[in-house]
DNA sequence: GTGCGTGCAAACCGTTTGCAATCGG
DNA sequence: CCGATTGCAAACGGTTTGCACGCAC
């Protein structure tokens, strides 16, 4: 099913590997281009991509796709979910005892398909941007 | 807040929701676009955006972000969520019993956040893929 | 040496925008 | 008439890709 590839170990690799992993952020691919790039400039653009999108396809890191921003990579490969703040756009891990897939049973409109799972997104506003009077009070979810 | 802004009754509005009503797949704005100009081709792709984007932010209809695709409209302006084919990317309506705020509330991680709402989404297979076997039965949700 | 991985720039794709022309009220 | 709305094409922003070079093995 998959081919044979070897793999090899590059200096670009390591580095991106390593800031990725001291970001807690839920980093975009941008972020982390320009993290890598303030601490060892030269690294292109195209392989920071790379890097993160071939270790989320290995299963290593999570692709996430959360409804407003870019797409974000996650250290953190179990199942979860996240708050965004829709303010500032921060990102949270989110634990909840839901059972997917028992929703989705109780769920109406669901009938014709085969549920395989879910994504939750909870969205509000970060303790940061309710400190700062200035963000819009109004909720348009 | 807003300002008072003179609205006009043009062609291409008529025909845009129209036709866009007319449609119950949750289309793109590029979908839309194309279905208009099958029926009244010279209408322009700025102008379909710009007139779905308008009543979507007017709250006459829905801006749909789901995962994996582009910028969804829906009709349906009520609170539901949908269920997504991961092999067609077909859309449908789901309601269901949750309450949002009190999840978020046993949610481990939502501490900080104020959250105001979330969204919902679940993933699986609908029957026509389903039934024609060259569907991945991987699911990597 | 071989060929995977990189850097660069250009392509990409959905979407938005600036501007002049047009048309509704 | 006047200015909101349109069409066009160009710009946009994040992401991907083609290709020649360079480095890991």
């Amino acid at each position: 099913m998959k081919e044979i590839k070897e793999k090899r170990n590059t200096l670009q690799k390591r580095i991106v590997s390593d800031v990725f992993c001291s970001m807690n952020n839920h980093p975009s691919a941008g972020m982390v281009y320009e993290a890598v790039n303030e601490k060892f400039p030269g690294i292109s653009k195209a392989t920071v991509y790379r890097l993160l999108a071939e270790a989320a396809e290995e299963g290593k890191i999570l692709r996430l796709k959360l409804t407003d921003a870019n797409d974000r990579y996650d250290i953190t490969t179990k199942k979860h979910y996240h708050v965004v703040c829709r303010c500032c756009g921060a990102v949270a891990d989110v634990d909840t005892q839901i059972d997917d897939l028992r929703m989705a049973e109780n769920a109406v409109g669901c009938e014709g398909f085969l549920v395989e799972g879910c994504h939750v997104e909870f969205v509000g506003v970060c303790e940061e941007c309710r400190n700062q009077k200035t963000y819009k009070t109004e909720k348009n979810i």
